[in-house]
Order: C-alpha cells, then sequence, then structure tokens
DNA sequence: GACTAAGCGAGACGGTACGTCGCGTCTTAAA
DNA sequence: TTTAAGACGCGACGTACCGTCTCGCTTAGTC
C-alpha cells in the first residue's frame, strides 16, 4: 500500500550508494523550488494557513511531486524548519562562560525573534503533539543538538570553575531555553537581547559555585 | 456579515447589570452542554480532531447555535481552557518559600502533565499565534495571573529573607514556567515531581540573597 | 397545531363582522408596509431571491408578524400578485370586436411585459406546480375572471356576427393568452403591440363565421 | 472562483476533436449515472425537492463531483430536460398538413402531461427568468427547433394548398404551443388529444387560404 | 536504438468539514 | 394579544483541501 516510503526528514534518501534506479531520477532542483516556496507561504499565511494545493500552484508543480517527497504538508513544513535549523552554526569555545552562555541564549532568540523560524515553530508546534514521527524527529534534530551543546558548554563552565561540579546540564538547558520559547509560544513578550542577559545572569547565579567558607 | 460580535471569552456577557435584552434569552444550559461535549472531544481527538459537526451531534444542538457563541472551533477550544484554567484555585500562603515554589510548579506540572489540559494547550498553542484576539484573551486571563501570584509570591519571599531583594518576579515567573511549556510542547520529556523539584531549587539558587560578608 | 390557519389570500379574514377580537389589534398600516416592501424585493430580486429575513428587515418588522399573516413566502407573494390583478380593470364594451380583442390581450401585454407583474409571475410559476392551494387561488382569481371576460367578448362577438355561434370561449381564451405566456416565460420574445394585434387576427379568422355559400 | 467554465448544456464539451486535455479524464459513465439518479430524483421530489446531496448520496459520488459539471441543481435539472428533449423525435412528414399539426401538438402534449416532463418543466420556468444562460440554453436547443419544426410543417402546408401564402409560421407556432403551456402552467386544465384536435382546428381555420372569388 | 520504469503536469475523484443562509417555530419583555 | 427581537433545530448550500487515482507526456537508465 504505503506508496513511497518518504522518510519525516529528507526526501527519500533511499538505499545510499549504489543501484541507482532505473527510469527518470527526481529533479533536485524541483525539490529547491518547492522548499522556497514553502518557506515563503509559510510567511506568509503560517502553517495554519499553509496548503499542499497551494504550493503546488505557486512552484508550478504537481501536487503528485510534493505528495512523492513528503507524507504530508506537516512534514513539509518539518523539512523546512530542519533545513534551516541545521543551517545554525555551532557555537564556537569563547573562553568566557557567561558570554558563551550569552551566545547560546542570544542565538536562539534571534532565529525565533527574527527569523521567520519563530513564525513557523509557532505554527509546527501543535502538529508535534499529534504526529509521533515527527515530534521524534525535531528531538532527534533539535532538541538533542542542543542539548549537546550545552553539555558541552557546562562541561567547560566546570572546568574553569564557573559553575558548580554537580551542575545538571539538562536544567541549565531547561532553563536557558525553557522562557525563549514561552514567551515565543505564550506569553508573546518580546525576544530581545536584554531579556536574554537577565536569563543567563540568573542562571549563571543558580549554578554558581558556592563560596569558598572562610 | 457580523451577526453578534461574540467575545473570544466567555460568549457574550453583555453590560451585565440592567438592560435585559429584547428576544429569546440564550439558553445557560445549551451553553454548558456544549462546553461539556467539548471537553469530551478534546479528550477523545485532540483539538486537531475537534470539530464543530461533532459538537453539535452529540451535543444534541445545531451549528448554528454554537456557531452564534463562538466564531470558530478555536474559540470554542479555548473557551474549555479558560473556563478550566479559571479553576485552578489560587495557591495559598505556606510560610515557607521553598514550598511556595514548588507548590505553584507542581500546580503547573500537575493540570499540563496529567488532565486533559496538556493535549489541549498542544492543540491550542499554535492558534495563538494566528489570532491576536485569542492570544490576548489567554495573557489576560491565563499568564497575567500567573504573573501575579508569582510576583506576590517574590515580595513574600524577600519579605522573609529567602530571596534576593532585587529579585525579578518576571524573569522569576519565566524560568519557574518556562521549562515546564518546553516539556509538554518540544522536549517531551515527563513532567513529574522530580522535574519540579530540580527547577525550583536551581531557582531558589538563582534568587538566594547574597550571604553575609563576614 | 396549526397555529394560525391564515387564508392563501387576504390575511386572516378572521370571524367576518363583529365579534372584535380582545387584545391589541393587528396594524393595517403594518400590513401595507409590508406588501410594499415585499413589492419591492420582488422587483429587485425576484421570487426566488425573496426571503421572509429580507421583507422583515426592510419593513422593520418581526417575522412572527409576517408569519400571523401569511403562511410563508410563496403566499406572501400571491397576495402581492393578487392585489396587483385585482387593480386590473375590467375591459370596457367597445362595440367593435376586433378592438375589444385587442384591447384584452393588449392589457395583459402591457401589465405582463412592463410592469413587475412579468418578473412576479416568472418566478410565482414554479410555485404554481407546488402549492395547490395556491394555484387554487390563482385560478379562481385570475384564470377564472379571464375566462369570464373572454366568454362575455364572444358573446358579443357572435351577436355581431363577427365571430361563428360555435365559437368555443374557452379555446378563444387560450389562444388569445397562451402566447402572451409563452413569451414572458420561455421564448423570451418581445411583448408588444404587433405581437398581439397579429395574435388577434389570427384568433379572428380563427373563429369568423364562414362566408355566405353564394 | 470560476472553477470550470461548465456550459449550462452538455458539461463541458471542449473543443471536440484532437487537443485530448491532460489530467485525468472525466468519467462519462459518472456522469450518466448523476442524470440517470436526478431523472429518478426530479420525479420522486420535483425541481423543488431535488438537492444536489442528495443526488450525490444515491449516485455515490462526491458533491464536488457534480459541482464540478453543473454549476448548480438549476442547471443540472435542465441539463436532464434537455437530454429529454433532445430524444424527442422530428416529426414525420405524413402528407397531411391537419395530421402533421396535430401530430406535433400532441406530441407536446404527451410528453408535457403524461410524463415527467411537466413536472421538471413547471419547476424549471421560473429559473429561467433568473438564470440568462439556462434561458439561452432552452431556446437554443427547444425553442428554436420547435421554430424550424413548425416553420417546415407550413412551408409544406402552404405548398399543399392547405395554408395561406403568407402564413407566419412564429405565429402559428405560438398559437399551437402557447395553449398547451398555459394549461401546463397556469390554468391546471388537461393535456389531452381533445384540447390538441381543438385547438389545431382553430389554427387550422386562422390560416385557412381564402376562397377563391367566383 | 528500443525498451521500460520512474518522474512529472494536470486534474478528476471520494471525502470531510467548513461557515453561511434561510426556513418556520419558540421564547421573552414591552406596548 | 400583538409586537420587535432574536435564539433555536434543521437542511442545504457552495467552497476548500485533503490524499489518492488516472492520464499522456518526458526523461533516463538498461538491454
Amino acid at each position: 500500500m504505503a506508496t513511497t516510503e518518504a522518510s519525516p526528514t529528507a526526501p527519500a534518501p533511499e538505499s545510499e550508494t549504489q543501484a541507482r534506479r532505473r527510469g527518470r531520477q527526481r529533479s533536485a532542483e524541483t525539490e529547491q523550488v518547492i522548499l522556497q516556496v514553502t518557506r515563503e507561504l509559510l510567511v506568509e499565511c503560517g502553517v495554519q494557513g499553509l496548503t499542499i494545493e497551494k504550493v503546488a500552484a505557486r512552484a508550478g508543480v504537481a501536487k503528485t511531486t510534493i505528495y512523492r517527497r513528503w507524507r504530508d504538508k506537516d512534514e513539509l513544513a518539518l523539512a523546512v524548519v530542519l533545513d534551516m535549523v541545521e543551517q545554525v552554526v555551532k557555537l564556537p569555545e569563547l573562553g568566557d562562560t557567561r558570554a558563551e552562555l550569552l551566545a547560546f541564549v542570544n542565538a536562539a532568540v534571534k532565529v525565533l525573534g527574527s527569523t521567520l523560524m519563530g513564525r513557523v515553530m509557532q505554527g509546527l508546534v501543535s502538529d508535534l503533539a499529534t504526529d509521533p514521527e515527527l515530534a521524534q524527529a525535531f528531538r532527534d534534530r533539535v532538541v538533542s543538538v542542543r542539548d549537546g551543546e550545552v553539555a558541552r558548554l557546562v562541561e567547560r563552565g566546570i572546568a574553569r570553575g564557573d559553575l558548580r561540579p554537580d551542575t545538571n546540564p539538562e536544567t541549565a538547558h531547561e532553563l536557558l531555553i525553557g522562557p525563549v520559547y514561552y514567551r515565543l509560544l505564550l506569553s508573546g513578550r518580546p525576544l530581545d537581547r536584554a531579556f536574554a542577559k537577565r536569563n543567563v545572569e540568573a542562571v549563571l547565579r543558580a549554578f554558581a559555585p558556592d563560596p569558598p567558607t572562610a
């Protein structure tokens, strides 16, 4: 039955190397056009207002061409998100724990607050709860990547003596990023550098090593 | 067009005192039946699968009767959420800052983690970004209420000497609740008491008063 | 069950003379307003587009006030038609059969071709087939009245020697008026005096007395 | 808006020869099922009671499949009518003018008086006034076809010396058919052979050639 | 070079739900 | 009692997208 077993991530990685399928090859260009149009429509209409039919029409592409690559519109939207997230650069080692934490939060604040990523995330988040595959993909590709980054960051902070040795990286991650999404999704308060700064200071205090007892 | 200017909150509270409207009154009973059925369907199908037609059918009510009160299904769903949130009891003064913070976070963790509120919030959050009226209502009725509670809690903590005098209640609120929604909506990690505990401890340290310099 | 047994003609003739009902009396003015608005709407929208709700709104009257007087919109429309038909004056005796026939056809051509009667009849005719009471009323008040007129006209024509003694008045009526409605309802050809003239000439020939055999 | 420019007659005959449209072809079988079901429902419920939803349900077809072919229920009903009218056979040359006229009128009397065509026409006639396209189609496909037939009939009658040379075929047509529709739509009198006979005799007299002056 | 298995555009198709309109009935408070 | 106002159950409307399914090309391999 299952026509194509499109993975929830990249469109049909297939059997990797070798075994080049016979018949006409899927056009990579078409793929890019679809993704680009999807990006545009996500900005204009949100995930809610995104429709395969609109994408197809504006991309000058048949609906089947889209369905051949992505199972449904949520998967298409996710593909766009992952595409963007993957472009988020790794955070550099700055030698200063405060600076590194700030860089981490500011990166999130910036991408969610001033690019279409924020809009897309707002629209996508409800689908994450509905579609387990989508959720899994999001967690594997975004949450756990950030988890890893924070873990390394915390490690370095501990090594430098800036953070308590028992600092739980998961808790740190949640304290750093939770408020960001809370503003984006629920309270609607602005995502700006002052907010990031305030948040980082609190987290630093929360995990500051105990002062040496005199 | 504009038949009735159904408010996004309760259905048409009107001018309250006096000026009893002419014409047949809206049945309060009907209202309750609709809300109850909506609650049930939200549990069964999620916000995604909620349908005005299903609500109407199960409530034994005409679609128009629903549309007369709520503009669309999102507004109806929100009405249910607000209805439930409003029933969330005020947190009592416990005399202990740690206990009060824990009670606050645990309340959120419990309602979002083990009632249908979690499901509903997951489904609703995307609509908050789309519909400004909905968002406003949510902020007025939920966010700012919690803001107030945290502010009082922080005040008491400062008075008791448990929190630094410059503790920013908004930041505290975001650190306490942000991670809860992050788990609910994005990371999918469990909402349990251990998580609440860990979070509260971190926040307490973040806003602990400076130790007296000897 | 039957709330009001509104007759299909005039609104609620009630118990005739005497026995003035207790309570507030129905306003005759209201009646006129409703009829006038109905006339207007019939012109603007046709019977098809006529709605009780529009009538009520424009007349500044409650729907119930209309339903109290007429069973439904068809009956209301018919009331307007009958109202108009009744105003059609009796044809005078002209002393000339050709002139009388022409006057008869021309009257129909004029009222159907250049007043709203034509529009109304077009819209009403489908309902005549559906609603037997309506049909009966129409036949009693319009068809048979015309029948009578034609019968007298034919009688006079026979007396004058202009028509054969065995002239069937019903056939004459149908030949005179059938083509008029055929144009109005089906062929869409113009209703003008030339058409009337041509038609009358044919009918005159059809019923001309046999020439005296020499 | 304008999805397909469904013609008011047959559903999208397109450019006929060549230029086979791309995409999946419309199923001719589906078309026939819909028309058949429509015919049935017209008999059962009349045009008034005809519903796209009922047609779709009974035909086992999606509503969209119907709307893709006909703009609305009136157009669908007309399609059925035209379909039936088109099946009305051409009148044969009988060699006798009286017989030919009788055959013509009797054909109309029969189809309108004893098949569902009568019912359908009653229901449709109001829509003819509303929808110009519908009206045009009806005139092209029904009125003018009958016009042509009568014209030929009249010609032959003149050639045979049965009709006056100046017989106006349009007037003849209207005198023959007008009374039939008058009975069907307005007076409700029976459509029978006696009526047809009487009518034809009158028309024959109306267009009888002048007797040779001795 | 012919064969053949996709890819591709177009668009028909069965569905589900939408939000609207108008019906005719009913309830309410005022006149 | 009538009236204006308007809630109510109901049935149908015509539309929007969904995801699937033909069609008749076009394009790339493999034989």
